[in-house]
DNA sequence: GCTCAAAAAATTGTCGACAATATGCTCGAC
DNA sequence: GTCGAGCATATTGTCGACAATTTTTTGAGC
C-alpha cells in the first residue's frame, strides 16, 4: 500500500508558471482535474507534503486547495487525519442526480424566458446533429450532443445560481457514469423528449419547458434507480456515459 | 473609513479553547456567524491580520477559513486584493430563492416517501401552533413555526444532498429577508398551502406533496419578485422575515 | 493648483520550521 | 501465540518571517 511512484519531480519549476498566474490557483485546477478526471481514486489519501511536491507548491497552498475542494464536496477531511478523495456511494449518486434534475428543470423554465434566437438556433442545430448520430448508432456522439444541448440550455437560462449549483453537482458525478444509453429504446425516447424541451423554449413557453425537462429527467432518474437497485452487489463492469 | 474599533484583545487565550477543538474550526464558525448574522456588512473588507487578531488565531488559519467561506459563497476574494463579505444583489437573492424552491419541492416529494409517523405528528403539531399564532396576529411566532415546519420536511426527506444545498443557499440569504408576511392576506393563504403540503406528506402522496410545495413556493417567489421590482431605488426601510 | 511619477505603506502570497496528534511497530507479559 | 503498553514514525495544525503585489502618500514639474 506504499508503492507510490517515487514522487514526480515537481512538474513546474518552483518559481512560477507561464505567466503571473498564482501558484495556488494553478494547483487547485490541477488537483481538481486529477480528481474529476479520475486520476486519483476514491478514498485515496491526499498527503499534503506529497501533493506539494507533485504540484510544485508549498504545503500551505496545498492546504488551501484542499479546503476549497472539501467545501466543494470533492474531498473529505477528518481532523488530524488528513484528506481523502470523497467516495460517492450509489445512493448519493442518485441523490445528486435528483437534485441536478430539479435545478435543470428550473434552468429550462428560465431558458424559455431568456433564450436568444441565436441560442435557440444552436439548440435546433445540436438536435439535428443528435438525430444524425442516433440514426448512425453512434451513441458516443449522441451523448456529446446531449451534453452540449443541456449546457446551452443552462447558459440560455441566465440563471447564475442554478448554473453554479449544477456545475458543482456535475463535478461530483463524473466518476459515476451509467450507461443509460444502452437501455433498449431509451435513446429514441430521449431524443423525442429533448425535442419537446427545445420546442417549448423556442416558443417561450416557460411552464411547458419546465414540465418537459422534468418529464425527461424523471425518466433518467428512474432508469438510474432501476440500474442501481437491479444490479447485484458486484460492481459495474464498465462505468460509462450518463445520458441526460 | 479606518475607524475600526481598536481590535478586540483576542477573545480566546492564544492556546486553545474549551476542549481539544481546533482553532481553525472555531474561527470558521465564529466568522461565518459574524457574516450570516450581519455583524459584518456586505462589501466590508476582511483583512487577514485583523481577523487573526480578533479571532485569536494565526493568519494561516484565517486564510483557510476565508477559502472555505469563499467556496461557500459568503465572501468574494480577488487575487492580491483580499477578501470581502459578498454583496448579494436583489437579483441574486431572487435567483437563490428560486433555486431553493426547486430543491425544497424535491425535498417535499421525498418527505412524502420517507416521513415517519412521529415526523408527521410533529408537522401537524407545528401547523396547529402556526394556526394559533396566525389568529393571534403574532407574525413573528408564525414565521418561527414556518421555519420549523420547513426544516422538519427537509429532515424527513432523508435527502442529504438537497439538505446540504438548501442550507448553503439559506446562509447566503440571511441578510436578505423580505416581509412577505406583511403582504395583505398572504399569511392566511400561506397557512392553507402549508396544510395541503402536510396532508400530502401524511398520505405519502409524493406527486401531491411536490406539487403543493411547488405551488406554495411559486407564490413566495412571485411575492418576492413583485416586492423587488415594485420598490423604488431607495432601500427597504426594515429588512424583515422571509416567509416561506 | 493639478498631474503624474516614484517612494512608502499596507496587504496578500508563499514558504519552511516547530508543535500536536494520530498511526504503526517493537517488545515484554501472560 | 496473543494482547497491550510504550516508543518511533508519519502526518497534520499552527505560526512567524520573507517576498510579491497593490494601494496610498509624497513631491517635483508644469
Amino acid at each position: 500500500m506504499d508503492d507510490v511512484p517515487p514522487r514526480q519531480p515537481a512538474r513546474t519549476p518552483p518559481g512560477r508558471d507561464g505567466r503571473g498566474r498564482m501558484a495556488a490557483d494553478e494547483a487547485y485546477a490541477r488537483l481538481r482535474d486529477d480528481i474529476v478526471k479520475g486520476r486519483l481514486m476514491p478514498n485515496e489519501r491526499l498527503v499534503e507534503v506529497d501533493l506539494a511536491a507533485a504540484l510544485g507548491v508549498g504545503r500551505t497552498a496545498v492546504r488551501t486547495v484542499l479546503a476549497r475542494l472539501e467545501q466543494e464536496g470533492l474531498v473529505v477531511h477528518e481532523p488530524n487525519r488528513g484528506a481523502r478523495v470523497r467516495m460517492v456511494t450509489e445512493a448519493e449518486a442518485l441523490e445528486i442526480t435528483q437534485a441536478r434534475a430539479a435545478l435543470e428543470a428550473l434552468a429550462a423554465r428560465h431558458a424559455a424566458l431568456h433564450a436568444t434566437p441565436a441560442e435557440v438556433a444552436f439548440m435546433r442545430e445540436t438536435l439535428a446533429q443528435m438525430s444524425v448520430s442516433l440514426k448512425a448508432g453512434d451513441l458516443l456522439a449522441y451523448s456529446d450532443g446531449n451534453a452540449r444541448l443541456h449546457a446551452k440550455i443552462i447558459e440560455a437560462s441566465r440563471h447564475q445560481t442554478a448554473a453554479r449549483l449544477i456545475a458543482g453537482l456535475k463535478a461530483q458525478m463524473v466518476r459515476f457514469q451509467y450507461r443509460t444509453v444502452l437501455v433498449p429504446g431509451r435513446s429514441a425516447r430521449s431524443f423525442a423528449e429533448h425535442t419537446r424541451i427545445v420546442d417549448a423554449i423556442a416558443t417561450a413557453d416557460a411552464d411547458a419547458a419546465e414540465a418537459a425537462m422534468r418529464y425527461h429527467l424523471s425518466h433518467v432518474a428512474d432508469t438510474l434507480r432501476e440500474m442501481t437497485s437491479a444490479r447485484a452487489p458486484h460492481r459495474t463492469p464498465v462505468p460509462d456515459l450518463v445520458h441526460f
